[in-house]
DNA sequence: TTCAATCTTGACAAAAAAGTAATGATTTGA
DNA sequence: TCAAATCATTACTTTTTTGTCAAGATTGAA
């Protein structure tokens, strides 16, 4: 259960964007640099995140990247998905192995695990928006410890 | 973020053995037919998890392997971190693109996001043992709801 | 003792993910 | 208009992850 390196440098490129101010842009160019990768890697980043309608982009001189829509309003849970393009519905159908169909049929508890594992990690990015990523590491640690504690205390059986 | 094929298939054998009564064991080409992969891989899988003391394995005729240790006693988490060898501790030493050192220094807040998604993780993982996968899907589709409940009514700003 | 069943191990092959490159399209400003 | 700056798109290469194979080691039983 890992991060994969588009989730994360997407991320982090709409990060860089976030803190811009008004009516300004970054390029391809910059966004690469303040990232240490490559500018095709970053080229490639911000087109999935274009398509996907959390930047828009201006080509010419006086051109790049800004965010689409305030920092406020872009969950992590969205972009995440975009980024992954993470298919969790068909689980069952896609790792069936060697056979034609899902060998673990009717009660299988490892569906039901996979499954709660998305829906939690979906839930906690649901409540994070990208602004909230600007700025400090403490404030986003916090946010993640009170529901660490939460969890913590549950008593389950 | 999503669950990988040795932590799935890994996962799956495990759970096969926990349904074993004792004295019983399942040999490679058994487990490998029940889960619908090649008994090559079931062999890796197996090796893994048999180096990482979960099971036990005894070879020659009536061989096979067996969990090594109760299903009751065996949480997820630990498995999880066997399959995935995952080193969440280094994380900004392996991501830091094409330069030397992570270039997100100080006060970032993506840092923070990493490093909570995989805590919540693991806190969900380790209230959860391979005998709770045994038998129905409702029970441990109920367990994750109730994190999942508690979460949700959380007020987070 | 000897053979067949079974696990062990490391090398290898295939597939998927990540990253790079190259060519084309659009825009601005001289 | 035209050239420089900048994004867009697709193909290709590299790396990582998965999966397979084959030769070896151990054990139990006839």
């Amino acid at each position: 259960m890992k991060i994969s390196a588009q989730e994360e440098y997407g991320l982090r490129c709409l990060v860089q964007l976030a803190t811009l101010g008004e009516d300004e842009a970054l390029t391809l160019p910059q966004i690469a640099e303040r990232e240490g990768i490559s500018t095709s890697n970053a080229g490639k980043l911000m087109w999935t995140l274009n398509n996907a309608g959390f930047v828009k982009s201006t080509r010419g001189a006086k051109g790049g990247y800004s965010l689409d829509r305030p920092a406020e309003e872009i969950y992590l849970n969205e972009v995440i998905s975009v980024l992954d393009k993470d298919e969790i519905k068909g689980h069952c159908d896609s790792y069936t192995g060697v056979q034609d169909s899902c060998v673990h049929t009717g009660d299988c508890g490892i569906r039901s695990v996979i499954m709660g594992l998305h829906e939690i990690v979906e839930n906690a990015l649901s409540n994070i928006t990208l602004a909230q990523l600007v700025g400090t590491e403490k404030k986003v640690d916090e946010r993640f410890h009170r529901i660490q504690g939460l969890q913590s205390t549950l008593e389950l059986n």
